[in-house]
DNA sequence: TTTCGTGCAAAGCGTTTGCATTCAA
DNA sequence: TTGAATGCAAACGCTTTGCACGAAA
């Protein structure tokens, strides 16, 4: 039997099912700030708030901080460092990647999963460690910038 | 002609002719720091103080962190994200290595390079992408927590 | 009605900066 | 002697927290 990082990913509107079968409560809040990452890609917190307050409704920036940290618990949301600065959450629905991260542009490139595949069979057997790899960010240098 | 993300990683002992070379000054803040990056393995500016003014002389922060900048730039430290937290220092010196993080346990588990090489080889083949293995961080589950 | 969730404001942590002083060259 | 490096203190960016109020259930 395999184990993976995520095993339930729920299926994209049923968030509502998801909270209440928790015990969370459905708040305007917490839809607005779901719908902002979903609507993003991959933003901060901060603009998540930004585009949370564009959509008519004030949020707060700690319901922010304390609704991202709740989605990303209840598997809606995934976060991954991709600068040095804040993190960037997106949607759980959104099919897994890898980032690629160029140091010197900070151009972001998505990769399919399997192209690390080699490396998570290769931990997994080695050391029994399963990678998180929506998490996994590689830094160094792309094509335009290594030229 | 094969890429490496640091071509030239100075000789140890070296770094007084690495500053000199650049004209940097040479201070005893500046050995002092080094050489406690290089004693401690993996530490972040805070314990990298810590073990300083245990050495005897007081270094103020701003300077760690200054000397931390310009010691990278050097190619004689190196940094990497091991938590979600602070970044750690460890010396360029050390043969380079990637990080498996346990997000349960906290453990890292330090492997070779040779476990990423496949997906090294595949984003420089299909993008034109350079890593920087050492920067390299894998997060997950260990053996031990995963069971 | 009863908690849970939110807003607010303050504090927290890690890091950076401006400026006067010190010291390596 | 002189300008690079340091110390200090203040500010910074991002995040977390305590508490009173408001609103889902």
């Amino acid at each position: 039997m395999t184990h993976h990082a995520h095993e339930h990913p729920p299926p994209a509107g049923d968030w509502q099912a998801t909270l209440r079968s928790k015990g969370y409560r459905l708040t305007p809040q917490r839809e607005l700030v779901l719908r902002a990452v979903e609507r993003l890609g991959h933003a901060t917190p901060d603009e998540i708030l930004g585009a949370v307050r564009e959509e008519s409704q004030a949020v707060n920036v700690s319901t922010v901080y304390r609704t991202l940290e709740l989605l990303e618990e209840l598997g809606l949301v995934r976060h991954a460092h991709i600068s040095d600065r804040a993190p960037t959450y997106h949607s759980a629905a959104a099919p897994e990647h890898v980032h690629l991260v160029c140091r010197e542009c900070h151009g972001i490139t998505e990769v399919s999963p399997a192209v690390v595949e080699p490396l998570v069979a290769s931990v997994r057997s080695t050391y029994g460690f399963e990678t998180d790899v929506g998490h996994l960010t590689v830094f160094g240098t792309c094509g335009r910038c290594a030229s």
